[in-house]
DNA sequence: TACCGATCTTGAAATGTTTCACACCCTAGA
DNA sequence: TCTAGGGTGTGAAACATTTCAAGATCGGTA
């Protein structure tokens, strides 16, 4: 691991063939299918690179070799620990198959999740995966023309031009709401929003449909929009629903996610209310801090690293396979009933 | 930014060259010089890429240029909030000039960060961020010697080497329990551990060197070591405290970090306890959710995005200045005060 | 001794970009 | 008509690596 003085130059093959005493040619094969190579040239080669502190150049051996080793993850919100579970998920998958991720935060914006996108394409890294902000968005459609192995991950593809991972959200919202219903709640509220995010409007539409189809009359599940899927709005929500006339107000809310849950829970708690008796709260994604809050928050899990590792997994096989063929992988949430909701009312 | 029909190669400059009918070096004008070249030359040259959909290769560009375009940030626990928030900061400063920042994620593993870094020399990175899990280990001194720009984050340099950005740990310990103290107690916990762990051992110092100061007792100041600085860890901190008998039981525990606190603060609340009253608790780092959680957490909070900023910006520096003097950036921690240290007691 | 096959090594070509010295074309001034 | 010089455009070289056809070496055998 000594080095020779720096001379400003970061040592080349070719530096390394001269000081072994051998051509380019093995100092490549030693690099690469060392098999090939002698023991006794390889290890002259290798002291040669440990003496010089030879590190391989990556611009170089991807331009000739013209493939690159890494896949990248654009993520949605990575103040969401969802998403950071989700790239664990990946990086375990990557890492077996010898690849680097890069990951990255588009923050909801999609300014920053073009920008993003356009230096991945620069890179030519091998695969892209992205939890987009709009999944119908032009830039997208652009990714997948180029060729660029692409997986969208917690949204299903419409057109099924490229692979997506996502949990059935409808089902979510249907098993988040037929739970507080078995609670004996008669009066809930959707806590989430904006809509224009699919996740949303899809764990509402379940929500809805469950709540017609086992008879409760339809104004009494109340819609109480945010505009972002965050603590502070889960809080700012906790206020407009104590702020409801009290013949009209829930006793119970389905929340987008978690975070949404977890400010709901914080300003229900510091108003005075029990949780689950005055207000039982349901979150989604089952993050670490649902179980970790005060009042250990019921929430409707996604096996948030299968995601990434399935997602991973679908980039590479369109990657390296000819054959490969576009796949929707949908999961199956799992309700995790925990205090937050307790136990039958009344 | 329509698209002739893929024949399996990128379009390169030659390509658009040929397209528009100029030379290579014209393309490359119009990409690095578009100041040099005529109005009409370079919209024809516009128009020729975007028929195309041509788009830069980066490592081509890297490796006749010599210098990359990026960033990089190895964060030591990508779940906890803490990391993210100062990656904000970087990613911040990096945007601003216009570097891509690549975010790793060492998970406290010596083998998976210096995999990252070996990686991250072989891209040539233009410089690398890291909070490190070993601020001594030999891989970390490798770096400087090659010449990379280098920051160590969240640690200070012991040997003045390279530049680094901190808060003053110590000092955090000695406000946190100060703090304290001031409420009236009389009796803390130390939450905290491995100490390998440098920011802990300092965090435990100042706790230590304030509690004697004020005259305090040192058999009073009990020190419950913890694994890691965990959730989990933290609940499993909270059953050994209320394991304690009940006159050496502390009325208050300073933790080591947020999450820590969390984690003490779900158990105290489940076990029954009432937060403050029946046990306070302060926490480090002033994560978001350090203020979302049910019982809102007093922490000693860390200027994490302007950590991550100033730690870009010393890199950028080595990396381009010349005259670059290694600094180490200290930043004073501040206490905010929430309900989880309640009012003075008695 | 000559030849063979196996094993190991070689050196040139190729990858896509940037740079830079130079050539070209005008126009203006002598 | 010639010259100077600004404004544009050119094309070859260079960057560090990998690949691959071909060459060298060696031990063994006919």
């Amino acid at each position: 691991m000594s080095q020779q003085p720096r001379n400003g130059r970061a040592p080349s093959v070719k530096d390394v063939a001269a000081a072994a005493g051998v051509s380019l040619g093995t100092v490549s094969n030693v690099l690469n299918r060392p098999s090939v190579v002698s023991a006794t040239t390889r290890e002259r080669v290798e002291r040669a690179m440990a003496e010089l502190g030879f590190v391989r150049n990556e611009s170089a051996r991807q331009l000739r070799a013209g493939t690159s080793r890494a896949l990248a993850y654009v993520m949605l919100d990575g103040g969401n620990p969802f998403f950071h579970d989700v790239a664990e998920g990946i990086e375990t998958a990557a890492e077996a198959a010898d690849l680097s991720l890069f990951v990255c935060n588009s923050n909801s914006r999609v300014d920053r999740e073009a920008k993003h996108l356009d230096r991945l394409v620069q890179q030519r890294v091998q695969g892209i995966l992205i939890t987009p902000v709009d999944p119908d968005a032009p830039h997208l459609q652009e990714i997948g023309r180029r060729g660029i192995p692409f997986v969208m991950v917690d949204r299903l593809s419409s057109g099924g031009d490229h692979c997506s991972v996502a949990v059935d959200d409808v089902l979510g919202g249907r098993i988040a709401v037929e739970h507080l219903i078995d609670r004996g709640h008669e009066r809930v509220a959707f806590v989430g929003g904006p809509s224009s995010i699919g996740q949303v409007r899809e764990r509402l539409q379940g929500a809805r449909e469950v709540w017609s189809e086992l008879g409760m009359p339809e104004e009494d599940l109340i819609h109480l929009p945010t505009e972002a899927l965050t603590v502070n709005e889960g809080r700012s929500a906790g206020e407009r629903l104590a702020g409801l006339p009290s013949r009209r107000r829930p006793t119970a809310a389905f929340c987008a996610n978690d975070l949404l849950a977890l400010g709901l829970l914080q300003h229900a708690v510091s108003a005075g209310l029990r949780v689950p008796d005055d207000l039982a709260i349901v979150g989604f994604d089952d993050i670490d801090f649902a179980a970790a809050a005060a009042v250990p928050l019921t929430s409707v899990r996604q096996p948030r690293q299968e995601l990434g590792r399935t997602a991973a997994r679908l980039v590479l096989d369109e990657a390296t396979n000819p054959d490969h063929e576009h796949e929707q992988a949908t999961f199956v949430p799992a309700l995790v009933a925990r205090a937050s909701t307790g136990t039958v009312r009344r």
